[in-house]
RNA sequence: GCCCGCGUGGUGGAAUGGUAGACACAGGGGACUUAAAAUCCCUCGGCCGCAGGGCCUUGCCGGUUCAAAUCCGGCCGCGGGCACCA
């Protein structure tokens, strides 16, 4: 061969890494143990940029680290359930099955050319029956430990579509596919109770030294730990069986600033009322029309209703507070009722000021006097402010020492206790939809929701189902649903509803450890392999994924599925940044914009010539046209290319911008490396005086390099490859020890570039493949220099440099400095003040 | 509104207190070639100067330090997350 051909290098090295089992994962006592993992795919058919950035970083990782002498665990499977391949389905034909089916032998068949070192063995996908019926088996061990429980919970429904519809699917009020008007209808859903956690999974968060701190700081936001008074107010006035009523609050100090309560249209004291009066409950009936999505929520103006009922106030019982009910109250945070503070709490303002009840201020900015407001004075909890209607603690003091004092003040005469609450809620995980893993229950009208037996596992959805109708087909199959009931065996009804996709990837990770286990998982594969030890994924899943398979991970590990050490599932974490592309644009005759493909684009004009409008890099996607076929690169350059150009550049967690220059710049060189290598290959000659210096090139590139991949800063490590092949090339180094350059070169370049690698080794004479071979140790020897060049600095600005032997004492250093003559004439007799000598740095002095 | 991050040449970025701009893309010049492609070499932050060289420069203003892109304070701009959570 004459020239670098990864058309042909690329498939050979495949198979020979397959034929050798290279990457099939084994458990091994006598070594440490890497289980590397991506968020794996959900199978859509095509792999596009940000997979193929995704699972090149994973690549490096392992490749390093079986390089480094670990037992690799580095697997890739299906998140298969979903939607889209029900609205294939509906739109047109087929079954979600067939499509779901097809399109991971797609991707599959394109990843595959990526030359990926994972374990196929291991694969599966989340609509296996193997896969599922284990989950199913967690989820009732999961019920057992009640850890799973049913209730009423408000959702958004589409009248239409019959089904319950996520608060993304909800557009300005209507079903997103139907167009209906959305309600908020109250069903009874499965829930995990991921609450029971709250406090663990915010507190774990400290251990997780190796996650992105702005990742832990989202889930500390969202579990949302606060600390606060809970209290019962005593009614007056109220319907019999209520005379108490339980508030929460975290400003207990801001109780002397009392001027209303008021409760969620949810409340029991609201629904007991709604029965009674009609217009309590036209009023309910109203807030209950707005969805619950936060556009919705959020445009909704504050409503509220007088009850005429009374609460008394804790601290005075002469005091008589109106209990209204109001939209803006949550069934599901704290008890559902609040007392109002108008001035300072700004919603309570609000409400306040529509009602016209009073609003007396109890704190007011140290230093200043009471004065009529116009909003809520809201201070940070740690800004001192003076008390005017306190009644505990000093008068000047910041509002946390305030709701201490308050608390403990509570406490100590009988007006509640301090409470923490969460703003975490339980997990609903009820779909109802047919492409998902059916719920293990079944309703009997005797025993009512019984447990599927273990040995009935796994519930299979059945294949013959239509998507003609609206709704969950599951609903309307004539005999899938008719069950005995596994209690007393009388005629029952299967749960006809699905789990959450989320379910299923929240604990696929622990599955890998042991994919074809009779149970969810095998004791001894999972106590070897977890946790992940580094999983990378986009930061989109920072919350939702991320979160759900923490809890996963404690429940599995309370209901014996996870051996102790594996509380947390991911001992470290990197979120990678997109892999942006250019927008080409122009506009029909009606003015409306047309996007074109980049390879429909050369110099900024499309074939005929039309110029067409650039807009910056954003995301790719199919309705920009702004994608890039991982498949065509690969075509055109070899999957070498492709992997070189998304670890180059950019930092692994920020953006990086497809272009075709890069990509054929990347594409150059390896094939110059290429070249190098057959060039040395056949080169012949003596040692030479600059072989020393290559060495020592080699082992500055190995120590960069290494860095590089262990700091997760591939860019930089690229970009040590980059200045060891300019070093290479310029070097007047011998054959042998160009050769032994390059064969550090081919070791080391090999997570990012391995079919290359394997060429250059391969030709080069290296021993079996480099796949296969250790990492390389740089020479400790080499890396010191002999001299070492000091800048000189005169106030700070450089003005001069020496060489100096590296070793040379200070005070010599400072002599030679001194004496410099470049130093002297900026001098210009000066006196020196000060002299600063920073050993194999910098020296600067000082006049 | 609350929380967080970022701001360096034409571009992506490097340097986390010690020579700002490594490495790369784009641009400019040259060699080879009948020509092109490929390849190789030089140049490439701004201003002044024939040159040696000098001055300026990391969003803006100030501070700490012998020394600041880096640390601190304030401002401006961009991006992300959460949001009726009592």
């Amino acid at each position: 061969m004459s020239q670098y051909d990864p058309a042909v290098t690329e498939p050979y090295w495949q198979a020979a890494w397959d034929e050798a089992g290279l990457f099939t994962a084994r458990r091994d006592p006598a070594r440490p143990k890497y289980y590397v993992l991506e968020m794996f795919p959900y199978p859509s058919g095509r792999i596009h940029m940000g997979h193929v950035r995704n699972y090149t970083m994973g690549d490096v990782v392992a490749r390093h680290k079986a390089a480094s002498g670990y037992s690799v665990l580095h697997p890739m499977g299906w998140d298969a359930f979903g939607m889209p391949a029900e609205n294939a389905a509906i739109e047109r034909g087929g079954h979600p099955k067939d499509w779901t089916y097809q399109n991971i032998a797609d991707m599959r068949g394109q990843m595959k050319p990526l030359g990926l070192s994972i374990d196929w063995s291991r694969e599966f996908a989340t609509c296996d029956p193997e896969y599922y019926g284990q989950q199913q088996a967690l989820f009732l061990d999961m019920l057992a430990d009640g850890l799973v429980y049913r209730k009423n919970a408000v959702v958004n429904w589409d009248p239409v579509d019959m089904t319950v519809l996520a608060n993304e699917q909800v557009i300005d009020g209507k079903g997103w596919r139907s167009g209906a008007a959305v309600e908020r209808r109250e069903l009874t859903q499965w829930f995990f109770r991921i609450s029971a956690y709250s406090g663990e999974l915010l507190d774990a968060l400290d251990g997780l030294k190796d996650w992105p701190e702005k990742v832990r700081l989202m889930q500390a936001n969202w579990i949302g730990r606060s600390r606060g008074l809970q209290f019962a107010f005593t009614l007056s006035g109220a319907p019999e069986g209520f005379d108490r009523l339980e508030v929460y609050t975290t400003r207990p100090d801001t109780l002397m600033g009392a001027s209303f309560a008021a409760i969620s249209p949810d409340h029991p004291l609201a629904k007991h009322l709604e029965r009674h009066d009609p217009a309590v409950a036209s009023f309910v009936a109203e807030c209950r029309r707005v969805g619950t999505s936060a556009e919705a929520l959020e445009t909704a103006p504050k409503m509220g209703m007088d009850t005429g009922i009374r609460v008394l106030h804790p601290f005075d019982n002469g005091w008589e507070l109106p209990v209204y009910i109001a939209n803006f109250i949550l069934m599901d945070y704290g008890t559902g009722a609040i007392f109002g503070c108008p001035a300072h709490d700004q919603r309570d303002f609000e409400f306040a000021t529509k009602y016209s009840l009073p609003i007396p201020p109890v704190f007011v900015a140290a230093g200043s006097d009471e004065g009529p407001m116009t909003e809520a004075f809201v201070p940070m909890k740690s800004e001192p402010v003076r008390y005017v209607r306190g009644f505990a603690g000093a008068e000047v003091q910041t509002g946390a020492e305030a709701v201490d004092a308050a608390i403990t003040f509570c406490e100590a005469n009988g007006v509640g206790h301090g409470v923490t609450n969460y703003r975490l809620r339980d997990w609903g995980l009820s779909r109802q939809r047919y492409w998902g893993c059916p719920i293990p229950v079944v309703h009997c009208d005797d025993c009512g929701v019984v447990p599927e037996r273990h040995e009935n596992l796994p519930v299979r959805l059945p294949d013959d189902v239509t998507f003609d109708k609206p709704g969950n087909p599951l609903d309307r199959h004539s005999t899938w649903g008719r069950v005995p009931c596994p209690a007393c065996g009388k005629p029952a009804r299967r749960e006809t509803d699905t789990m959450d996709t989320f379910v299923d990837s929240s604990w696929y990770f622990a599955r890998f450890t042991a994919p074809h286990a009779v149970t969810p998982t095998d004791a001894a594969d999972a106590d070897y392999w977890m946790n992940v030890d580094q999983y990378i994924g986009g930061v989109e899943h920072a919350i939702l994924h991320l979160l759900y398979s923490r809890f996963f991970a404690r429940a599995m590990h309370k209901t014996g599925h996870l051996p102790g050490k594996a509380i947390e599932p991911f001992n470290a974490l990197f979120t990678q940044g997109m892999v942006t592309h250019e927008i080409y644009k122009t506009t029909d005759a009606n003015g409306r914009p047309v996007y074109h493909l980049p390879e429909d684009v050369t110099e900024g004009r499309l074939q005929d010539g039309t110029v067409v409008e650039v807009i910056p890099s954003a995301k790719m996607s199919k309705s920009k046209k702004n994608v890039v076929d991982p498949m065509s690169i690969i075509a055109a350059f070899g999957a070498d290319t492709a992997r070189w150009f998304v670890m180059s550049d950019s930092p692994p967690e920020r953006d990086v911008e497809w272009t075709a220059s890069g990509a054929e710049a990347a594409f150059k060189h390896l094939s110059r490396v290429w070249r190098m290598a057959d060039e040395a290959s056949r080169a012949e000659g003596p040692a030479m005086p600059d072989d020393a210096a290559l060495a020592r090139a080699s082992a500055r590139a190995i120590t960069d390099v290494t860095a590089g991949i262990e700091g997760f800063a591939f860019n930089k490590a690229v970009a040590a490859l980059y200045a060891f092949s300019n070093a290479i090339q310029k070097s007047d180094a011998g054959p042998d020890a160009r050769r032994d350059a390059l064969k550090i070169m081919a070791q080391i370049m090999a997570p990012m570039v391995p079919h290359l690698a394997e060429e250059v080794w391969a030709m080069l004479g290296g021993q079996g493949m480099v796949s296969a071979a250790r990492w390389p140790v740089a020479d400790a020897g080499l890396l010191v220099e002999g001299d070492v060049t000091l800048p000189i600095q005169i106030n700070g600005k450089r003005r001069a440099e020496i060489s100096v032997p590296k070793d040379m004492p200070k005070d010599e250093i400072e002599k030679l400095a001194l004496a410099n003559e470049d130093v002297v004439r900026f001098l210009a007799g000066q006196p020196v003040k000060k002299l600063i000598v920073v050993p194999g740095r910098i020296i600067n002095v000082v006049v």
